[in-house]
DNA sequence: ATTGGCGTCTACAACGTTGTAGAGTGCCGA
DNA sequence: TCGGCACTCTACAACGTTGTAGACGCCAAT
């Protein structure tokens, strides 16, 4: 049974509450009454009950993230430099991941049960909500930071990579490199608020701008951004015949995967075809060429969020106008690009 | 604020008393009280609150993951693995990170610093630990249950993967496709406890079994075993000019950067040189070539180690001896040693 | 000599929940 | 008719902590 203030009291012969002025460093206590509780709780190996202070103060010192999955590398370097941020601020991190595939309402249910976990607050990159699902966040039990997305009018602080304009300067490296036909790999059919669909529209803006054609054989919708969503994106692609000389993949994976059916096809990259990928994972450095991608400022992100947190949790209470802050991103050029 | 056990009690006119028996399905209230509570519950929105259930219990609910990073793909696909198996059985996963570095104090302080943290138990993937340390986890005040590593005499369950069967395997694989000089990278000088021991270990056996020589020029130690390691053993094997005709890569990060050099300096995989990994990431299907590489079993070690750890925390004090089980491996055979 | 204030410490209540003991009712069998 | 039991519900205490109010002694200022 671990010791409580109790046992500390008991031992050193002052009241519970002197012992916990103690160790919350109430300043008037006589040295040597401190040193002798000092001395009880190494005695007693005391350690401070968690739960009861939470139930006093109603603070847990946890914060959710909630994410896609963590099979998906940029979620896992995400969730990295989250748990290194929010371990500055004392807090703990609790992932719970939202698996596709259960719709908004299954979302929403996911992001619910988590808010109920008994954290702060919650960090929570949305997967597949839309405007309308996002009403029902005003009323979450703590606050919430919205991370990687775009929620128009949304009920809480978001902290967003700049999706349209990363994908048009994406589109737009590859047209200064003299590609005028470039697939899109990873769109979603219909999707308009996600990263897929504001990746989109930025690689048809900068199309459009250009005064490009958009041929829809190169933009095949589907798939979860997974390497192998990539490996069959492309092969449809090429399957219709469509001529390219250039490709866009919605993430690094895609890219890869993409890059990967183009080299078995006997096209080489970056001499027949441009390939540019999105998110500057780690393994980009190592792909065979070098993949030049976005730096969509993961690392930012993760500070902002957790500060933007920190401040609301700090605020107990509406506290203020919601805020949207979009992070610089970065063209990283490697070899996939370069000729 | 958020309604209480009184708020309900009080609208719905009974104890708050059965108000939590509503809640926790005792059997013995009639059904028009029960309606009566219920839709007071529903009113007022009650959820119960988790810091005065964990008072009561003893039970957060929650347990750690203590892993060195989630940069690491590998850790990121465990910890995906462990996530999904524990929500299986309600719990939530805290995840801690222990970065390398401050050697085996520190990270004895941050396991410690973990367990602290109001779980009710804890997995624990070691990263440099030793045997001597390990003793001072006997009296970790929740449940532990290791990961991947082998702490002899440790004082918790284990479950491991077959490193030195698994390497072993690898090499035999190399061998058995007519290698004769094969680099291993990733080893660690003077570790024979770690992954990286028991790997290098594998390795040496297999070697010996076949009657060939271990060249120290083909295993340069040191790294931390991601994919820059592996290019700058990789590139320090070649610098040597010791000749080689197969590389072992102690996890597939490692294999996947040596691959990438050997590529550059125009050694041809699988043609001139073998190529094996160890871990079975989902990218290893789509490099160029395929990678092959070793099933270490994680899912299963996932699986088995959230069950003992329940098992554990309901025993509630030591309850048995510990146990060990290494979880089966599995040479996964794709194109980089396919000729 | 009295008052006020500071330093040190304590008693008590409260956070929200659940286990224990038991009160009251109605029904059954002796 | 009455004891016993099952059912339904309640009062109280306890989990371990911290905020509030205040007791007590001492010193400085009035």
């Amino acid at each position: 049974m671990a010791a409580t203030l109790h046992d500390v009291a008991r031992l050193s012969g002052v009241s519970i509450k002197t012992v916990s002025n103690v160790i919350n460093d109430y300043p008037h206590i006589r040295p040597e009454t401190r040193a002798r509780v000092e001395a009880a709780i190494a005695e007693t190996g005391y350690r401070p009950n968690r739960a009861a202070r939470t139930l006093r103060s109603g603070r847990t010192g946890l914060i959710s993230l909630i994410i896609p999955e963590l099979k998906n590398v940029y979620f896992a370097e995400l969730a990295d430099d989250v748990l290194t941020v929010a371990a500055e601020y004392g807090l703990a991190v609790l992932i719970e991941q939202i698996r596709g595939g259960s719709g908004p309402a299954g979302e929403l249910a996911a992001v619910e049960a988590a808010l109920r976990r008994g954290v702060d607050g919650a960090l929570y990159s949305v997967l597949d909500l839309r405007d309308e699902d996002a009403a029902s966040l005003q009323d979450a039990p703590v606050p919430l930071v919205l991370l990687g997305e775009r929620i128009f009018g949304g009920p809480a602080d978001h902290v967003t990579m700049q999706n349209v304009d990363a994908a048009r300067a994406a589109t737009e490296h590859l047209i200064a490199r003299g590609a005028t036909r470039i697939a899109a790999l990873g769109s979603h059919e219909g999707e308009v608020v996600g990263s897929a669909g504001l990746r989109l529209r930025g690689y048809r803006e900068a199309l459009e701008a250009a005064g490009l054609e958009f041929d829809p054989r190169l933009v095949p919708p589907g798939g979860t951004w997974f390497r192998s969503d990539g490996a069959r994106l492309m092969t449809e692609v090429l399957e219709t015949g469509a001529p390219f000389d250039a490709v866009f993949g919605f993430n690094d994976a895609v890219a890869i995967g993409a890059m990967r059916v183009l080299q078995e096809a006997g096209r080489r990259v970056p001499d027949d075809v441009l390939v540019i990928g999105f998110d500057d994972l780690d393994e980009t450095r190592y792909t065979q060429p070098a993949l030049t991608t976005i730096d969509p400022g993961r690392r930012r992100i993760a500070e902002t969020a957790v500060k933007f947190l920190v401040e609301r949790i700090a605020a107990e209470g509406p506290g203020g106008a919601p805020r949207e802050i979009e992070v610089p991103f970065r063209v990283v050029e490697r070899e996939s690009t370069r000729r």
